[in-house]
DNA sequence: TCTTAATGTGTAACCGGTTACATATCAAGG
DNA sequence: CCTTGATATGTAACCGGTTACACATTAAGA
């Protein structure tokens, strides 16, 4: 890789020249510029972002913090991220947690001595007193991390209220829900909706992880000792697949005896039989938006903090009936 | 942040000092030693990794050049590429190329000029020339880029015969089967190795990508013009869910009528109705020797250039009747 | 004609580490 | 007592950019 110095020595100019073209800054005579355009082509030079940092203190590259990018969730996420990323000149670096405090601190050191210019975190340790001491510039995705910090969320508790109301006006008269951890508030709105809407209606709830497995075992607990119920709501779409599979397994029929909601929409939901009816987070939208705003802040457009909430909207397919007119 | 300055000087000590006790090189006395120490934690110093790559030329960074993380093939591999990495104090840079060669040469540029110490390919352009002339450490995954270039790779032409052998132990004799993308080498040996064991008894095939959509659409136009068969190997996880959907939409029993054996194990058999019945490869297991044969190479423990070739298996699970005894 | 401002360019300091090299001390061996 | 090698430490060059500053030239305005 060619350097600066080379650059300069093969268009006869000084560094500080070569720097200005490349950075369109200063003054530079037409007859210099053409000079180190052509140096810098026929030496196929890119100038060395490791440099540029170390006077800069920035390193267009952003970390993006998730529990684990396994969960269906989080790939659309990352991708959004990083496109909009991109399109900035901006890198981003993976960062895979696992929601342990220890590793997220290990993260935090690791990208605080390589500069990054900002913070992407899908974690959700609100308690977590690695971020607060923290000087960079970031936002919380999905998960609302304290006052103080930028968060962007989806509606969940319009969405529990959707989730009800469809079931209710698809003609459901005894609702289900399996609830999502308790920890993650943002998931924990979808409950508080649901439950507000369908008030007596609500004859059984249980709670869930969002791995599969679990959820199985939820669903079947729930089926043990709730049913029957003809509607029921879970807080995503894994928790809600895992429940059709069980309705298929105990010969119940969706949407006729038992309707189904999920909540994400995530691909997912397209490939269960029957297709999943869902309640839709903005998911790749979230991401954009998200990243949006960190890029603002780095680049101190908009300093006050601010929480950026976005709604949600129900993705009718086949596991609930056909509305009433 | 701190430097190395300030500690230097809070020690007591020259900066050559606080590296050596840093680094464990050279010598240092037992007494300068604890005083570096001492300032070390007081000052919460942390050295600055863009400074040290900078005169290192390395960066403890690697770049992980995917398709598309939002494929549910990919997560698994990134999250396996991303532990092995961070155990050996290494971060990953995402890069999403959607298989354009553009894409892929902006972020190649980035990648270098970041310095980062090897990449990991999992993109199929066995002849671009971005590769050809890059001196970079760097391992295909799941794709041979060319000759001279490390791979590891699951035996997808075991896979197939395994996936033709089961379905026609279990009793199939009229064979279908989807294949995926024909530039994807690994993947054509899917159906090589299907069709070399099925024989005769192939009497429907046709092609697909590997999003639902197209396989959906792949699925029908088969049902349409091959039915009635037996038994049917989809070149991976997503097309058969596909078929799956597709078969209960039509009321076709699985697997009573129609045996459905997948490819790839991901997380989805597990949430399809009936589950799925899959050649599994060994996902992260791919990633993790995909990552140690990186970091082998970029420390130059040996440098002869490896095709990695891991075994792959059958994971039954109910869209393949019992074995017959 | 003299000031002054705009234009153009190079030198060197700087970012924060690492390390080659110079220098010093001390103990062991001859 | 002198030599030698091991131990210990500091100074400064270096990595490859950016930019403050000095300096030169030219054009415009008084």
């Amino acid at each position: 890789m060619a350097t600066i110095k080379q650059v300069a020595k093969h268009a006869n100019v000084s560094v500080a020249t070569v720097s200005r073209v490349m950075n369109k800054s200063g003054y530079v005579s037409e007859e210099a510029k053409e000079a180190v355009e052509k140096a810098i082509a026929e030496l196929n030079y890119a100038p060395n972002r490791v440099a540029r940092s170390l006077y800069k203190k920035s390193s267009n590259l952003i970390g993006l913090i998730m529990p684990d990018i396994t969960n269906p969730f989080f790939p659309q996420l990352a991708r959004a991220i990083e496109d909009v990323a991109n399109q900035h000149g901006y890198q981003v670096v993976l960062c895979n947690t696992d929601e342990q405090l220890e590793k997220e601190q290990t993260y935090l050191v690791a990208l605080q001595t390589m500069h990054v210019d900002g913070l992407i975190i899908t974690t959700n340790h609100s308690h977590n007193p690695n971020y607060e001491t923290l000087d960079l510039p970031m936002v919380a995705l999905d998960r609302i991390v304290k006052a103080g910090i930028d968060a962007v969320v989806s509606d969940g508790y319009e969405g529990g209220k959707l989730a009800a109301d469809t079931l209710l006006q698809r003609g459901a008269t005894r609702l289900a829900h399996i609830a999502g951890p308790d920890h993650l508030k943002t998931v924990k709105r979808r409950t508080e909706g649901f439950v507000e809407v369908a008030g007596d209606k609500l004859v059984g709830m249980t709670e869930s992880t969002f791995t599969f497995k679990d959820a199985l075992k939820a669903s079947q607990e729930l089926f043990d000792h709730a049913w029957p119920f003809d509607g029921i709501f879970a807080a995503n779409d894994v928790i809600a697949a895992a429940v059709l599979q069980e309705a298929v397994r105990r010969n119940i029929r969706v949407p006729e005896e038992l309707q189904v909601i999920g909540y994400d929409g995530i691909e997912l939901g397209e490939m269960t039989s029957p297709p999943l009816t869902t309640i839709v987070q903005p998911i790749y939208e979230m991401g954009r938006v998200a990243t949006e705003r960190l890029l603002d802040l780095i680049e101190k457009k908009d300093t006050r903090p601010r929480e950026m909430l976005l709604p949600v909207t129900l993705l009718e397919r086949q596991t609930t009936k056909r509305k009433e007119k």
